[in-house]
DNA sequence: TTATTAATTAGATATTTATCTAAATATTAA
DNA sequence: TTAATATTTAGATAAATATCTAATTAATAA
């Protein structure tokens, strides 16, 4: 749950989640719609992948990443819980 | 949202708002709840206020706080537009 | 094989955050 | 009015975080 929150908590974070919400992206086009050095999105992916808010695929040189909502049931449980 | 997000990125903010959920409670009363000094809970009371997570009411020498779900509505639809 | 491209890892740094103690403020009780 | 209680504010510090550049690894192309 810590690692969740901590994943969600930043807006690079949140806004690459956005962007693979519509396709799968490599970590080069992901990198692309920042302003920000590759080294730092590699890093926010990686917070992301552990997470498990992403899935990471190697496919020849590249990396795609792909959104896995999966783990979003437990915090939607959390909050349904608080709101109740 | 990011002080919403940034508000529940701590394992203390998250404990309050359980212990909140049951009952309002006083400053005091909510740091009785926890192995630290009343400063940093006063603390933490304060980021939750400025994400609108909890309300504070000052009753003569008290201050009773007490849980504000309406702002979950914004991350619950944030989480669930990313589901579909 | 050598050069190029994609991505990550390593190491450094500035900022943010969580925590503490001490001091200040505000309210109630003696 | 003075003392006690509840809470917050101020200031300090250690730890965590986001970012960068440089170096490394891995895969493809020349």
């Amino acid at each position: 749950m810590q690692q969740l929150f901590k994943a969600l908590n930043d807006p690079t974070r949140r806004k690459i989640l956005e962007m693979l919400k519509e396709n799968e992206l490599t970590a080069g086009e992901i990198a692309d719609g920042f302003n920000m050095s590759k080294p730092s999105i590699s890093h926010h992916l990686d917070l992301l992948k552990r997470a498990e808010l992403v899935e990471a695929e190697k496919k020849g040189q590249f990396v795609v990443y792909s959104l896995n909502t999966t783990i979003l049931e437990d915090m939607l449980t959390w909050i349904l819980t608080l709101k109740h």
